[in-house]
DNA sequence: TGTAATTATAAGGTTAGCTTAAGGTTAAGA
DNA sequence: TCTTAACCTTAAGCTAACCTTATAATTACA
């Protein structure tokens, strides 16, 4: 499932911070690469094209600042994300840090475990924000991606809204494609077996759906029920 | 991204508890290891670093309490959650059990489907705080600056202020920006497993929130939850 | 072609959530 | 300790979204 490695670069001036934060990462599975100062970053961060990079502020020859408003500048780096490390409350150098362009930001001392945490976060963030699908609880047929954890679904990458009752009968159908769905079921599986409806109820929910997928997604068997066809 | 399956060590004395609900943990997905006293969780527990521990009080060699206590003291399993097993109405032990640094407890006679919704349900909320922790020092969401280590919040480089409850309904919701968070799991996270309190307080914190932040960013999902989006 | 089932449309009813205000609780400061 | 202010929770009425029903039109199939 992890088939694709991000890539890390890690920018600090003391080899001490390289090597253990860059320990931790490359044992997450991360691809990592690391610099001294602003001026190589900048240098490698061309070249790497990383998704992320974590960014020392103190440091000789180029400090975090000044390659941070630097890197933004760069189109090729315009999808990457940029966290600051710095010493803990010194609160002006953090809003700075947002001022050019900073993602996120950590303090030091670092904790080689919230670190990790951290960066799988942003990450995942990222990810997120790429590709709305590629997600854990979503769900693909064909044009239509229905994600769970977020209650939504898109046809064409367009985004429908399903209410609650709409978007619950479109996750029974789809869980199994094909499948005839009775009536009966239908019912018990969204409604409950103890609560009564009306038989035209069911309808006008399908009725809901097909007028937003577009008609031929949903069959009707006629005296049976109602199945997904992609 | 769900490919990790949560470890789950099970202390008792008992064969038969052992048996029947390391079977229905399994059945669940979890990675289960048992121990048969106190002494023995304590070096399984180093060794696997699960991410529950359920715990029988009343156990030969070295109790539940005992166990707990020792535990509680390992670094390794600070982010362990422990809950203990016990009669029903010994009041007196699940007092002494939070004492000991216990965040839940269950009662015996055990019914496999509670213990295994309480299970999931712990489970997801840990997974939740770890999350927030993930996002110590700051992060930049669009407009929204939120500093987790000094508890403030900036909206374009203005300052809001936002109560503690506020502040964590902000930090659950925009640790996962997108993602709906349900009533019940915002409770369960938030407000803790035990904590009552009436279905209309989240919908006030919610107003609160979105009366400072400007209005569009946390949108209502009706029957199901909120989400933050950018 | 006739009948039963489904579809379309619109109009109520219901429920979840929003809003506001007030009481209770906790925490901070004198 | 007492006072006060901030915060949290609850209550109640209101609103709007959602769900259900009713009815008429249409379709599928014997």
């Amino acid at each position: 499932m992890k088939e694709y490695s991000a890539k890390i670069l890690l920018v600090d001036d003391e080899p001490d911070i390289l090597e253990i934060v860059g320990y931790n990462l490359k044992n997450e599975g991360y691809q990592v690469f690391t610099a001294a100062n602003g001026d190589e970053a900048i240098k490698k961060a061309k070249k790497k094209k990383p998704d992320l990079i974590i960014l020392d502020v103190m440091m000789p020859v180029m400090d975090g600042m000044e390659a941070c408003e630097k890197m933004r500048k760069m189109p090729e780096l315009e999808h990457t994300i940029i966290t600051f490390l710095t010493a803990r409350s010194e609160d002006y150098s953090m809003i700075a840090g947002f001022d050019v362009g900073a993602d996120d930001y950590i303090t030091k001392p670092i904790k080689p475990r919230v670190l990790v945490s951290k960066v799988k976060s942003l990450l995942r963030r990222k990810l997120q924000v790429e590709e709305i699908a590629a997600n854990s609880g979503s769900t693909k047929l064909g044009d239509l991606v229905i994600d769970h954890d977020q209650y939504k679904v898109f046809l064409r990458k367009e985004e429908l809204v399903f209410p609650r009752k709409e978007f619950e009968l479109l996750s029974l159908l789809t869980s199994q494609p094909g499948k005839v769905f009775k009536r009966e079921e239908i019912l018990e599986t969204i409604w409950g077996v103890d609560v009564v409806v009306g038989g035209r109820t069911i309808d006008v929910h399908i009725r809901k759906l097909r007028e937003k997928l577009g008609d031929d997604s949903i069959n009707t068997i006629k005296g049976v029920g109602y199945k997904y066809v992609k």
